[in-house]
DNA sequence: CATGAATGAGTATTCATTCAT
DNA sequence: CATGAATGAATACTCATTCAT
């Protein structure tokens, strides 16, 4: 890499540090481009070298972030291993809400949008590839535990899904009750889905009675 | 209620229809308050005489729009009716996944807001009271099919964030897979998560090992 | 007295006050109409039936202000006489200053107002009559005290404008230096004008050369 | 000086042009930022360019402008040289007043504000530096007539208070006398206030008497 | 006389985007 | 590549004033 990209790759960086600080503090939509070029001491113009727009930097930042909070939770696990995959799920879950609740802002910032649409988008962008890894990470450890599950992408969804709406309301309005108190009845449902997801044998799922009988 | 309470109960009205046409349409963000005072035929300064602001506007109409979808999947359910407390709650889903499905733009504006803190806003300021209601239905419904949950509200809360995440995602972005797809899923993920709440004998709430044991 | 009269008055000085606690702690420009009622529990149209608009209002409030100062000071030197008529000056300007001095938000509000031509206007439009009231008790003390002086309205209009314009920078901006510190000079400077005024011999007065001699 | 700071000290003077203009012909109030914009035929963030809102381009404008008028005066004494400090303050005050006179809204403007704070103020930033200049040429007129005063600055205070509060009165309302009428007396004043301030062997600075004799 | 809901003209201020240097 | 001065469209919000009740 020449000087002249390293160059760049710095000026880049700054931006998505300067406009970090600023979105989980002011908030995105107080968070102006002359703001983010002050603080990344930049040229307004160059902002545009760069990036489209504000949106396209926040989005590609939810992306960069919430990716690697997935991989840290897991090179968390790594270092501290547990058996089991539903256990090592658990753990990551664990570890993505205690992170969350000691960064209000954080949670504030990617809160609804840890979502598998900009999981999904950061993945196929490619961009640093970090979620590709994970959910690669994600398959290699049912596998280790020789678990079997058909649709291991939708499960991972309807996990991620749950923690992530139900962390935001819990940690950042306490609303219905604390993430402290909430927690166990989140395991408890993870615990299920996971069931329900890799059972081999009774693989029926649930339909409504349409009918109007008794 | 004298002629000019009627009158201001009509001009508020009128507020919160024109701006919810515009909400939907144009979304929140594009549409101002000229857009809402020109179509509701007021002057500028009448919109001031009943909102703070287009936020505060915004809030008590996802509340109300929100409460009603409710209470509308309730009354559906009373028109139809089925039996058992698990597939009542499916049936509501359903019914409301079905609106939503027709409804992009009402998803899309309530969207990631459908989440219990607003609907304990709503509930709480007791506006119109809707929510309220329908808590208390679903306390009903639960009360006929003798079912026993320690923890009614926080079953509903969790149904509630896992259907509404997962119905922003499937709905509108077709991420992972779409609402017709999932829905099995996401049936069966309730089914579990309500039998994990009333399960009366084994009440045993699921803990991560900490252990580094194998 | 009828009732009805008596209870305008009462409407009216309510407007009075609560204008004037406004204009001191909010300032004039910031204080609006609306402000002005609220405060004095009446609805808005009643402001003007007793007003034109804020600044009629503003103008006769510090009119009835500055007249009361003048008269407070007045009697403040009847219950504590001196003797001689410079003296009795010096003693109502140091009882205006102290108020002053304590009083910067009254200071702010009638500062450069406090003027010969808002008096002078008081006094035409006999409002309280109180400056008129002031302006003979004044004639009185130089006629107690044998004074002679052919201009006593200039006199007065002298020493008001420069206690009035130098207690602004010195009380409110210590410009360019305190009052306590300017006081004695501006006793000094009264002590002179007065003599000026009143110096029946000589009343040579000064005229700059206009020649280009030496 | 670069182009580009030629082209900006250019705008900024259009700025000052252009409100100096509106300010003393429809008033300050009346006055939009808008119309200085237009005036200027600059676009109207260009004007948040040079100044934060429209009182700092006043007081900018106000320290300008009285600045730029003592400085007249001053020159103005050079070419019509007269001997004596006394006589050389009251040559530079016929100036000013004169001046004044012909431009009532110059003096509708700084008006009241013609207070040692503004100059002050003006002096201290050196944007302009000509107060500055002023003050030192003062100094140099009464070095060079040998006259001795220990507080120089409080002395040109007094003199320019007292000149600037009466002006106002005189000038613009004719009250208590015209301006015309009302001159000798403030030359006397001026007069006596020079000797009171000059005057070495009995520099007794008047106190008032506290006690109640006769 | 008193009220206060309704009005809508009026203004400051922001900020994304461009482009000459 | 980088800069940052200039632009001007866009919008929220205020508030004096009126008038039907």
């Amino acid at each position: 890499m020449g000087k002249l990209e390293i160059n760049k790759k710095l000026k880049q960086n700054s931006l998505y540090q300067a406009a970090f600080d600023l979105f989980t503090n002011k908030g995105f939509a107080k968070t102006t481009i002359s703001d983010i070029v002050k603080k990344a001491e930049l040229a307004k113009g160059t902002f545009y070298l760069y990036f489209e727009d504000k949106y396209e930097l926040r989005d590609k930042l939810i992306a960069r972030k919430a990716g690697q909070l997935f991989l840290d939770a897991y090179e968390n696990l790594i270092e501290h291993p547990v058996s089991g995959f539903e256990n090592q799920i658990l753990r990551m879950i664990d570890y993505i809400v205690e992170y969350l609740r000691k960064n209000h802002m954080l949670l504030q910032f990617i809160s609804k949008n840890l979502s598998w649409g900009i999981l999904k988008n950061a993945f196929e962008k490619t961009v640093p590839d970090e979620t590709q890894q994970f959910y690669e990470y994600y398959l290699e450890l049912m596998k280790k535990s020789s678990v079997v599950c058909r649709q291991p992408e939708l499960m991972l969804f309807t996990i991620v899904e749950l923690t992530g709406a139900t962390c935001y309301s819990c940690i950042l309005h306490n609303q219905p009750v604390s993430m402290e108190e909430y927690l166990p009845y989140l395991h408890r449902s993870v615990h299920e889905i996971i069931r329900s997801f890799t059972e081999s044998d009774q693989d029926v799922l649930i339909q409504t009675d349409t009918g109007k009988d008794a």
